[in-house]
DNA sequence: ACCTGAACACCGTTCAAGT
DNA sequence: ACCTGAACACCGTTCAAGT
């Protein structure tokens, strides 16, 4: 039942968004029009179909400029990444430690995955082009800045590339929760619990239950409903800037 | 193109795997073939009616116990991480400190991910069922024994869920990127650089920039060709205990 | 009770044909 | 050069019908 809920959405009744009519495609204005949709519906409703509907042209015609749709997907993680590259604010300056350097960097991608919470899975688990390209730093310029930033600092080769594994993964882990619990919903505190009068008509109990929600077997856990509240706040920027910071003095005590 | 070889590997042949007959069908038996199924070919590929041929069954049978296709998912993301609720191992035990319990704990949840990895990217991005139900820690179960376990251990609340996020944040990077790059091969040090020569007979230049793959621009980054060697080591587990270790240190500090 | 045939609306993708 | 009509193989899903 909820699956057809999520496809009767307004994306699948024609409502698809800007189809502005300018000029001939290019595969840019495909992929910024991809991720509007996406940033406005979901991964899900994304079809060939839809995409070329909101560009004012049949689906066939992306088949020009996207090499299908997988190639569609990595365009889009590129595309939204693309603005890092770009950023020279993102690069080690003169001034900067590479305390610094990190700090920044870490909140420019957190930025990217905001603006994008739903393109930030793509970013996350899309096969990489290279092992040791991992998410979310995947263009090989940023790789390459981060690690001349930091050798640039004193780091030696084996530091600095145990500086970028563990750089990444918390940025990816951190990220990833940030996002998925954006898409959540922020007040589940606001949520009665278990209302089981039932308020209605149903003829069997499934729908109580379902309103419920993950609160159904709350009751035998203790510490999950004495905790609810602390659960629930939304914590991500502050826990954000602990462990980076938690990790950038482990990575200073790497240096020796 | 290459999503089209992407379709014609040997699942979309009708060899579909293991299409054992026994008896009636139920929903436990379709969930650990469609992990079987996942394990063997790709998420991409898992389709109802492949899962049916699999099964013995036209796909419509499976509307029977699953609630269409979403619900096939949530599923599969429930059975992998069922040991984990189950296994005794993974309580506190008497003997633990808090360290010991969350080490357990952790692997566990490796292993699991390293037994299927690709069925964890959805252990990740699949919407969990409430906001502070964090992934890759998605039962209430699993929730309730670590609170459980850090309260037991002197953790007040505030220190108990902050430790809770931070765990889970830890194990979500370290693993998605763990299993993404075993998926992705492990020996990119082995293939030939750019290899111009172009060997055959092609029309144009595009296939030798494709056979060189990620290695196509390394020219212009000095970092990462010196590093390249380094970078693809593979430090998993290594890397794994030591963040870990980390973390663990940085909540005995919040003990006070 | 459990499974299926037939049907529907929708996909991604190709290719010859239009302009 | 750029777009499309028509077609193909495949999807998820429903529902009345079979056993």
């Amino acid at each position: 039942v909820s699956s057809i809920d999520d496809i009767r959405t307004s994306a699948s009744r024609g409502d698809v968004g800007p189809a502005t009519a300018r000029g001939p495609l290019d595969r840019h204005r495909i992929l910024t029009e991809a991720v509007a949709f996406v940033d406005e519906f979901s991964l899900q409703q994304l079809t060939m179909r839809r995409l070329g509907q909101r560009l004012g042209v049949e689906a066939m015609s992306l088949y020009r400029y996207v090499d299908g749709r997988e190639d569609l997907l990595d365009g889009m993680v590129e595309h939204v990444l693309a603005g890092l590259d770009a950023d020279p604010h993102l690069r080690l300056l003169p001034t900067d430690g590479w305390q610094a350097f990190l700090q920044r960097l870490a909140h420019g991608v957190r930025e990217v995955a905001l603006a994008h919470p739903k393109v930030f899975p793509l970013v996350a688990t899309r096969h990489p082009a290279a092992p040791w390209l991992r998410p979310p730093l995947r263009s090989l310029d940023l790789v390459e800045a981060f690690l001349e930033g930091l050798v640039d600092r004193g780091f030696d080769d084996e530091a600095a590339v145990e500086a970028y594994r563990a750089f990444s993964s918390f940025l990816l882990g951190h990220l990833l929760l940030e996002v998925s619990a954006h898409g959540a919903g922020t007040a589940p505190a606001e949520e009665p619990l278990a209302d089981v009068t039932g308020a209605g008509d149903s003829g069997d109990a499934d729908e109580a239950a379902d309103a419920a929600g993950a609160n159904e077997q709350l009751a035998g856990h203790p510490n999950l409903q004495r905790l609810e509240r602390l659960l629930s706040q939304d914590r991500s920027l502050a826990e954000f800037e602990v462990s980076l910071e938690s990790l950038l003095q482990r990575l200073e005590l790497t240096l020796g």
